[in-house]
DNA sequence: AGCACGCCGACT
DNA sequence: GTCGGCGTGCTC
């Protein structure tokens, strides 16, 4: 009777692959463990069990496995349902998703060396230069395939290699590594031999004349008096000891040592704070969200600005760890800050973990063990969207936080998903409740809620004394015409900048891209050139010096002058974060300023640094991206500035006016969270855009009506659905030719479901 | 994703 | 001639 694994591999492929296995090895196999197997000429990957049978195949001969791996399932048959689910709906094969779940290190590939065959010897003459360069080198050390690259100083080895193979001169090998080490801590105790007085006595009179052995004994002693495991680096806190004297004393049986397993990413601990008593609006919140997850696998929890959701949040949670549920609390990467974190900490001290993606690959997999074995440490997991790939036990609740967020979407590579919308398929499987949170809520949630396919609660009270922040828009047209204007600051804005740094009150500028920004648009007038067919604006591609349209491929050559008011102060750059960075510095004498955006954020603490500096009031004026708008509290922020929020509703996309309302409003938001009164400027060429308008009046539910009929009447989601195809190619007629084909096919294909 | 194979044009 | 670039097809 012949045995079979079927096997997926972490590579885009449409299926998985069938191994041989022996019996034992069919009886010790259990779905979703790891197993190393060769595939393709010469190569080892890892794959995972995904199924056992006793099929042969017809049309092939199955390769056997190499090596098991795992003793015990990492993948539970709980994920390999939701990995399916995604592989379906989001058309990526399961490899892919492979990829993607699992922490790198649990992923070993092969590498390929190649050693010298000791038992023949070659025939030195007849070897052609490069073999004999290749066969020199194996003398001294077996070789990796790019070692021969070198060595020979061209691409192609492989049939060199192969070559010397067949002749039985080299043998080609393969090794399989695993990258993941726990990290060990060496651990001393005093032998317990010794572990009454009068043998310790009796100890130190035989070590008279081994001064650095006793020496280390009391030291030992006075650190240790109950004869306790004491750590090695401890040890080394309080004398300096060599590794060769511990060697001497363990060897002669006085010290014992043992090593023990260590987490690598152990949040150092803060103290706790009581939890604050929920206000009577977030009491009701808290309340209402609990009776619709009765009846409602989700709920959308609406609330405004500073209106407290986290506090909310925070009862939820409380409620999971007394059932001994897990919770993932899902943020978008960019509000994954050490200030979310440490409110969690605060209120829950260690029972959460983080899961993030700038960890090192030991570090992720220390977390999915802690979650894997539902360890006191991860009963509250905090992650972007890759966390929902985390083997849960237990999960009771998934709270999507800024559900809103476009960051949640991942575009490349393949799975192309949406965490919050795999968020609820998954709290479904799981049989969990999901609550989706933002102060501007997609509309597609809302209109969910507002179908009743989603719970609803609004939060609509700011929480405490904050009041809402004054917002003004200002006219940059007017501005440019009377000339009060300083550099890219209205003489508005300029001032309040200038009198909110004399009161000693922080600024925050906005700006939305930086750098290049693909817009044209004029100096003078504030007009952006249309396309003439689809009612968006052209963007500007550098590459061939045109104006083209995304949606219908309408091109016009870069313009020399604005096609309005023909004056010739184009701008094509748009303005970047790093130049109102230096104009801040030139204007204003009581600024420091510091910039935070992608490039300023590389590092895994850069983020935290420069949030801390603003924080503590080093610095007093923040020049960013979208990065600051996110969930940060600062308490003493005057201004917020938009420098130019025109990017923002003239973006080519259908939504552009979803996405500005949301980001303005957010940005607004970091204005007055604790003081009285504070000013956010927005500076635009259309002051009296709806956009601006509503959020002026803070006024959602404006947009949101709005909106929904405009996608309504053009036939955009929620009403209808999306799907993207992307056509790359090196050859653009080829590539042309093929759209213009796919597109017709498929207008000819869906016309036939109308 | 790798890798081989086959075709083509560009050089020692 | 041979090397490298690139398209195509296969991997249990």
């Amino acid at each position: 009777m012949q045995y079979f694994i079927d096997v997926v591999l972490p590579l885009p492929l449409p299926k998985a692959f069938t191994y041989w296995v022996s019996e034992e090895e069919f009886e010790f196999l259990q779905i979703g463990q790891r197993v190393g197997v060769p595939f393709g000429k010469n190569k080892l990957y890892t794959g995972i069990v995904y199924k056992k049978h006793r099929t042969a195949p017809q049309a092939y001969t199955p390769k056997s496995i190499e090596v098991i791996l795992d003793e015990l399932p990492i993948i539970s048959p709980a994920q390999f349902a939701f990995w399916e689910w995604m592989s379906t709906y989001y058309q990526a094969a399961l490899g892919s998703i492979l990829r993607a779940a699992l922490p790198g290190a649990f992923l070993l590939a092969s590498e390929t060396f190649v050693a010298r065959r000791l038992d023949i010897d070659p025939d030195w003459d007849g070897l052609t230069d490069d073999a004999f360069l290749v066969m020199e080198a194996l003398e001294k050390a077996d070789l990796r395939l790019e070692e021969i690259q070198q060595l020979v100083q061209r691409k192609k080895i492989l049939p060199l290699v192969h070559e010397l193979a067949a002749q039985n001169y080299i043998q080609i090998l393969q090794s399989l590594r695993e990258k993941y080490l726990p990290k060990q801590q060496r651990y001393l105790r005093i032998h317990p031999d010794f572990h009454t007085e009068k043998a310790l006595n009796l100890l130190f009179e035989q070590l008279k004349k081994a001064p650095k052995q006793s020496a280390l004994l009391l030291a030992f002693c006075q650190a240790q008096p109950e004869y306790d495991w004491m750590k090695l680096s401890a040890l080394r806190k309080i004398i300096d000891v060599s590794s060769a004297l511990i060697r001497t004393l363990c060897d002669k049986q006085i010290l014992e040592e043992k090593y023990e397993y260590e987490d690598r990413n152990l949040l150092a601990p803060i103290p706790l704070k009581p939890p604050k008593p929920l206000s009577k609006a977030q009491e009701k919140a808290f309340h209402a969200i609990q009776s619709q997850w009765k009846e409602k696998l989700v709920v959308l929890l609406e609330g405004v600005t500073s209106s407290g959701k986290t506090e909310v949040y925070f009862s939820l949670i409380a409620e999971q760890i007394e059932k001994q549920k897990q919770v993932l609390y899902l943020l978008p990467e960019i509000s994954l800050t050490a200030q979310m974190v440490q409110r969690l900490q605060a209120r829950f001290g260690e029972k959460v973990t983080i899961f993030h993606s700038k960890f090192s690959l030991h570090e992720r997999v220390e977390v999915w063990k802690n979650i894997q074995h539902h360890s006191d440490k991860a009963q509250i997991i905090i992650g972007a969207r890759s966390a929902l790939f985390l083997p849960f036990k237990n999960l009771g609740l998934i709270i999507v936080d800024e559900e809103h967020e476009t960051s949640y979407k991942q575009f490349d590579p393949a799975p192309r998903y949406h965490a919050r919308d795999a968020a609820i398929v998954l709290a479904q499987q799981m049989q969990a409740k999901l609550l989706l949170g933002s102060a501007t809520p997609s509309l597609e949630s809302r209109f969910n809620a507002e179908q009743g396919k989603y719970g609803h609660v609004q939060l609509l009270e700011r929480f405490g004394q904050a009041l809402p922040p004054k917002i003004i828009a200002i006219d940059l047209k007017e501005a440019h015409r009377k000339k009060q204007m300083k550099g890219l600051f209205s003489h508005a804005l300029y001032h309040e900048i200038e009198a909110t740094l004399a009161r000693e009150q922080q600024v925050i500028l906005f700006q939305n891209r930086r750098g290049y920004a693909p817009l044209v648009e004029c100096h003078s007038c504030g007009h952006v050139p249309q396309c003439s067919n689809c009612d968006v604006s052209l963007t500007y591609h550098q590459a061939n010096q045109q104006l083209r349209c995304h949606y219908c491929g309408y091109t016009i050559a870069k313009p020399v002058q604005c096609m309005v008011c023909s004056t010739p102060n184009l701008n094509f750059k748009g303005t970047g974060t790093q130049q109102i960075e230096e104009q801040v510095n030139d204007f204003f004498d009581l600024a420091r300023v510091a910039r935070m955006d992608w490039d300023t954020t590389r590092g895994k603490w850069a983020f935290d640094v420069l949030i801390d500096r603003f924080a503590q009031g080093e610095v007093n004026v923040l020049v960013g991206t979208q990065m600051i708008t996110k969930g940060l509290d600062f308490k003493n922020v005057g201004l917020v500035g938009v420098i130019n929020a025109d990017a923002l509703l003239f973006f080519p996309d259908f939504r552009a006016h979803e996405k500005a309302f949301q980001l303005l409003t957010q940005v607004a938001g970091r204005a007055g969270r604790y003081q009285g009164e504070s000013k956010v400027m927005i500076q635009s060429f259309s002051p009296d855009h709806t956009v601006i308008k509503q959020v002026k009046e803070n006024d959602y539910q404006s947009l949101y009506t709005q909106q929904l009929h405009e996608r309504k009447t053009f036939e955009y989601p929620p009403y209808n659905r999306l799907i993207r195809l992307t056509l790359r190619g090196r050859d653009y007629t080829t590539v042309d030719q093929a759209a213009t084909w796919l597109g017709e096919y498929c207008i000819d294909k869906l016309a036939l479901l109308y």
